[in-house]
RNA sequence: GCCCUGGUAGUUUAGCCCGGAAGAAUGUGAGGCUGUCACCCUUGAGGCCCGGGUUCAAAUCCCGGCCAGGGCGCCA
């Protein structure tokens, strides 16, 4: 088992450790040669003076290629030269895997890949800086999302991705089969997180989606990780509250916390100690009017920058959206049907979370599913819930890949997403 | 699904407009270089997306296909 990281090598001083990891870079002159080696924590150099080595060590070393993976025996010592304060010096090395050459792509990063080939070598091109820490940071947030919903009593539930009915209107989904029946792959937890808050009242699911829409994008893919909350006796004000303090947590934490890894992308934190604007959609509207834009409409992409030139680079709601713009499942305000009590969150042009408040009452529902064209008897089980009393709940759904790719300025979504999946791209 | 742009060594890119021996960087093989750190120097190998057309001659012009990038649409 590995003992030691890289990160750790200043504690070692002195001592001789085996340390793991790929050959990074080689530098070579004619008295000496230079390893560079590189793990999960790090980058370290280990520095083989070819005097003072034996012929066997020193033939090893000269087999070394970039990415090979090796086991390096050697001695720490501090270095007035060597950039990390400390260097190696290696007693023994052993070649644990070795590199097929050419790569893919140049992991150092000083020649750029396109994006598709990025991608298709992802195995690869995760090792690269601008990759591998956008995960890291991923990775943190996604923690910092999960603890303040626990400190807040929020149960985390998972709901199933293959559902018996294309139940909703508006996107396409994936059929599958299913012992010989239909089936299709889940776009929203929607229907089962709202039953979840009728019993544990403050429930969250972090999982993968999917919709079966020929978008090209550089913010749509067909399998999308979601970060869906549902509060029963909340409105969608509290909500919008909610998901403020929420997103001011998380995100300041994980500027805390992976700060190490802003700085290695050569990113600044973003101030978010302002209110998130909250404008009605009429105000929206008005605002794009002068652009053509008509009450009723929806606001694509292009208007949301026009939106933003005037807010800046900060979040902000858009709320009381019409309900011809809304899921049948969006309750409406009780003084003008025409409108819904519900938001997007946006962050310049990019839409990062979508929420409301809920139909809970069957006969409503009824009403609105049919008003949307829409298969009542698909939705048997959802009005035998609310018909058993379920109470005033709102909600939200959020892109982590979204927030990810703004937190870590990405132009395009594949660059946040691990193993992304289009309408061209099933593999890897 | 629509519009625009593009496809040249493993990777990144010049050449294309105006047809006439395809050039560089990086990586890779060999050799050299007093501690390098985008090391450096010499040298070798390695390439025009596919198909058709025009032409004495096509990376270059034309047509079709495939793929990609950007934009729009679709989109809980």
């Amino acid at each position: 088992m590995k003992k030691y990281y890289i990160k750790d090598i200043a504690s070692l001083e002195n001592t001789s450790a085996d340390f793991y990891g790929w050959v990074h870079e080689i530098r070579e002159t004619k008295p000496i040669i230079f390893i560079i080696l590189r793990d999960s924590t790090g980058k370290a150099q280990v520095t083989v003076k070819k005097s003072e080595h034996k012929q066997e060590l020193l033939e090893k070393v000269s087999k070394l290629h970039h990415e090979d993976v090796i086991r390096i025996r050697g001695k720490v010592i501090r270095s007035q030269i060597a950039k990390l304060g400390y260097e190696i010096i290696p007693e023994d090395i052993e070649i644990l895997a070795k590199a097929k050459h050419p790569l893919p792509i140049d992991v150092s990063g000083k020649i750029d890949a396109e994006l598709p080939k990025i991608l298709d070598a992802r195995y690869i091109s995760l090792r690269r800086e601008e990759y591998f820490y956008t995960f890291k940071i991923q990775s943190v947030l996604v923690k910092n999302i999960r603890d303040f919903l626990y400190s807040r009593g929020f149960v985390e539930i998972f709901t199933p991705k293959i559902i018996r009915f294309a139940t909703e209107g508006g996107a396409e989904l994936f059929k599958v089969d299913y012992f010989g029946k239909d089936a299709y792959l889940a776009q929203s937890p929607q229907i089962y997180k709202e039953m979840c808050a009728g019993v544990f009242e403050k429930v969250f699911e972090i999982a993968q989606y999917y919709r079966a829409e020929k978008s090209r994008t550089n913010y749509h893919l067909a399998e999308f990780i979601s970060f869906d909350v549902e509060c029963a006796f909340y409105s969608y004000e509290d909500i919008m509250d909610l998901l403020e303090e929420l997103l001011k947590y998380a995100i300041n934490r994980t500027y805390e916390e992976a700060k190490e890894y802003f700085d290695k992308l050569g990113l600044n934190a973003l101030d978010l100690n302002y209110k998130f604007e909250r404008m009605s959609y009429d105000e929206a509207i008005d605002h794009l009017k002068d652009k053509g834009y008509k009450w009723g409409d929806d606001i694509p992409q292009l208007a949301l920058s026009l939106l933003s030139e005037k807010i800046g680079q900060r979040f902000y709601f858009i709320k009381d959206w019409p309900s011809s713009l809304r899921p049948f499942y969006t309750k409406e305000h009780e003084n003008d049907p025409r409108i819904t009590r519900s938001f997007d969150l946006n962050f310049g042009f990019l839409e990062i979370a979508s929420g409301g408040e809920r139909v809970n009452k069957s006969e409503v529902l009824i009403e609105k599913l049919k008003r949307n064209n829409l298969n009542v008897e698909n939705f048997d089980i959802f009005i035998k819930a609310l018909d058993v009393a379920s109470p005033p709940h709102a909600g939200f759904g959020l892109g982590i890949s979204r927030l990810l790719m703004m937190l870590t300025a990405k132009k395009n979504i594949r660059e946040a997403v691990l193993f992304p999946r289009d309408v061209d791209r099933l593999v890897p």
